[in-house]
DNA sequence: CTTCTGACGAAAT
DNA sequence: CATTTCGCCAGAA
């Protein structure tokens, strides 16, 4: 069991981040809302410290009106590889392709706050 | 110590 | 649809 907040917010943030399956997307306000204790723009912060080559599949955040934010980027490319879908808007139906969070189960084994997740 | 700056979001105007 | 406001991480200057 690890103590929430002993662990850097960031790390936090990957560690979600981490857990999108492939072919899914999620916003960067979700991923705040799973770690708690943040915001939409910590996220950001957070991603934009990646190093390329990272483990972490970034390209599946994106924001609430599922669009890419890293205009000029491969994301979409990367998302198009996974499956997913961009309409004529250059937007991703976050109703089909959206992921809304961990198990329960893997929640409370990675020291976040089930109850606070659920009941908000 | 203070200020600035980035992959953002939701509600109000 | 466009703007504004507030929320509040981490490193550099």
């Amino acid at each position: 069991m690890v103590e929430p907040q002993a662990v850097p917010v960031f790390e936090r943030v990957y560690a979600v981040v981490c857990q999108i399956p492939v072919g899914r997307v999620t916003t960067y306000g979700q991923v705040a809302h799973i770690v708690g204790n943040c915001d939409a723009r910590t996220v950001g912060y957070a991603l934009a410290g990646l190093r390329e080559g990272t483990d972490v599949p970034w390209q599946r955040v994106v924001n609430s009106q599922g669009k890419i934010s890293l205009i000029g980027s491969d994301q979409r490319h990367r998302l198009e590889a996974e499956g997913i879908v961009f309409d004529a808007r250059g937007r991703i139906d976050l109703s089909r392709y959206g992921w809304s969070g961990p198990e329960q189960a893997w929640l409370e084994a990675n020291g976040f706050d089930p109850l606070w997740f659920w009941n908000r």
